[in-house]
RNA sequence: CGCGGGGUAGAGCAGCCCGGAAGCUCGUCAGGCUCAUAACCUGAAGGUCGACCGUUCAAAUCGGUCCCCCGCAACCA
């Protein structure tokens, strides 16, 4: 038994929630349950970043507090979350004094290490934005407004740690992952490291934690959000807590917040002294046509709409099995309703209609005895029986569409077992015989919904349910023979072409 | 010469490291089955493996040159 401690980002309360958060979220809590279900001890966090200057202008101009606008806007993400059936471990908000007072305590402790000094902070500075902007988004043209501006700021150094960072990567290969992504930030760090401008004045952005060494001054939002990691789990409040699940598993991301994750927050922790996470994976884009899906392009797919018309288990699997590890996809309702319907409909829900019916008309729904095996069916008890550990390898290396397709592998097998041995003729002859095959298929069926539960809580559920195999391990032979079928409806039902 | 990834059947991908009959899912067509959700099973068609040159008995795979697409280059799952 190990211990499993999974991040997302904390995600920007002033966003409306979108399918990239969700992708993110469920990612994170399949993995949990898949290791929860491995024994692991797992913690899950995620939460809201709650500062900076979009939160700040966006209360400002509906005439209420920054807090309670937060307040307001919090249950976007937690509804979503609930309806999608995320069971995160904590929730952390960066308003929450839990979160303000260590951040203040670590840019202190920061401070006191002389990692932070104060300097002028020259750039472009977009009046309309009131920010500045980099050299490429001037370039870009995109800004009006545009000025050079001089502004006193304190600085983080982290060019310090820059040589500390590129050994650590290439001292622990898995730590920067996918490979294509190690190389970027490698890449990124061939150029010399400028430090980092951690501080806003409030004459310009208020709406921050206040740096303790500074009153005229609130920290810059990432180096607030970041630390999110280690107060969610009790720095600098809970030692023993702590200890228990730092350094962190993985911290699970898209690939635009790499840099900010593999560069800004290891040399904070550098500068902290504290262990990097073991893994930071970065996973592609959702996009549909050539375009990212993202509320700047206005082009939102609202997962809560898929949810509430096919049920949160399709919505669960389809954003699993669709995203190849680490590179981008594409979304649209045709290929949602294909997956659906191929995989789902005709292969899985199909299957467990095939064998309750048959165990119905034959066995008075009683799953039947298992009798000597023969080589056909030797061939299904392997590959189920292998299954499992296949599985657990391929969500350790976070292949999950890979690990969903070797279940199906099984699924689609075991219906051309079926066929092939055709028990819907077998029982007219040799009863017991027929009984065999079908406990083959039932119980093929039952380890592909545990090994599935993690995508497919709900409905795995069900059939388990159906089956009176709930909590059973998916080891050949839990499934009690005996045991009445419960009735069911179809368990996903086909979506009809006119429905797409 | 900034760094990196990719181009394989109509679509999406695996295979490449370690050369040895081109594979998977979806789609199309034909047949089978009739337990099942118009589902399931079997088979077929469809590929000059981006282009050219080279190494080799043998190249999708190794080497070279070129073409095209994409990512990173300090906002955003």
């Amino acid at each position: 038994m190990s211990k499993f401690y999974i991040t997302t980002p904390i995600y920007y309360v002033n966003d409306k929630p979108h399918i990239g958060h969700a992708y993110t979220t469920i990612l994170a809590d399949v993995l949990t349950r898949f290791h929860r279900r491995a024994g692991d001890e797992v913690f899950f966090l995620t939460g809201l970043d709650e500062h900076g200057q979009k939160v700040q202008q966006a209360a400002q101009k509906r005439g209420m507090s920054e807090q309670a606008h937060c307040d307001d806007l919090a249950p976007r993400f937690l509804d979503l979350w609930k309806k999608l059936g995320i069971e995160y471990s904590d929730f952390i908000r960066t308003t929450q004094d839990r979160h303000v007072k260590v951040v203040q305590d670590a840019l202190q402790k920061v401070y006191d290490k002389g990692d932070i000094y104060a300097d002028e902070y020259e750039g472009w500075y977009s009046v309309a934005e009131e920010r500045f902007i980099t050299e490429a988004e001037k370039e870009s043209g995109a800004f009006r407004d545009v000025k050079m501006l001089k502004e006193r700021n304190w600085f983080f150094r982290m060019s310090k740690y820059q040589q500390a960072l590129i050994d650590h990567i290439n001292a622990h290969p898995g730590f920067i992952q996918p490979d294509h992504r190690k190389n970027e930030i490698l890449g990124f760090l061939k150029k010399p490291l400028a430090d980092l401008c951690i501080s806003r004045p409030k004459a310009r952005m208020s709406w921050g934690i206040e740096l303790p060494f500074d009153k005229e001054y609130v920290t810059y939002v990432w180096f607030d959000a970041l630390l999110n990691y280690v107060t969610g789990i009790g720095y600098g409040a809970d030692e023993e807590k702590f200890k228990m699940w730092w350094p962190a598993t993985v911290h699970l991301m898209a690939k635009d917040i790499l840099t900010t994750h593999s560069v800004y927050w290891t040399t904070m922790l550098f500068s902290l002294g504290l262990p990097l996470p073991e893994r930071i994976f970065a996973h592609g884009w959702w996009l549909i046509g050539e375009t990212k899906m993202s509320k700047s392009l206005g082009n939102v797919v609202n997962p809560l709409d898929l949810i509430d018309q096919y049920g949160v288990d399709a919505v669960r699997y389809f954003l699993m099995r669709e995203m190849v590890l680490g590179q981008d996809a594409n979304f649209n309702l045709e290929a949602f309703v294909k997956r659906y319907n191929s995989d789902l409909a005709n292969d899985f829900g199909n299957l467990l209609n095939r064998v309750s019916g048959l165990i119905g008309k034959y066995f008075d729904k009683n799953i039947p005895g298992c009798e000597t095996l023969s080589a056909d069916d030797e061939a299904v008890t392997q590959i189920a029986k292998a299954l499992p550990e296949k599985v657990k390898e391929l969500v350790a290396c976070f292949a999950v569409h890979d690990a969903i397709e070797e279940v199906m592998k099984l699924v689609r097998f075991v219906n051309a077992y079926l066929e092939k041995q055709a028990p819907w003729k077998v029982a007219k002859a040799d009863l017991p015989r027929a009984g065999t095959i079908l406990y083959v298929a039932t119980e093929s069926l039952r380890i592909s919904a545990v090994l599935l539960s993690p995508v497919m809580p709900s409905r795995t559920d069900t059939i388990l349910d159906i089956l009176s195999a709930k909590g059973a391990e998916p080891v050949w032979g839990k499934l009690i023979s005996g045991v009445t079928l419960k009735s069911h409806d179809a368990l996903f039902p086909r979506i009809e072409q006119e429905a797409a």
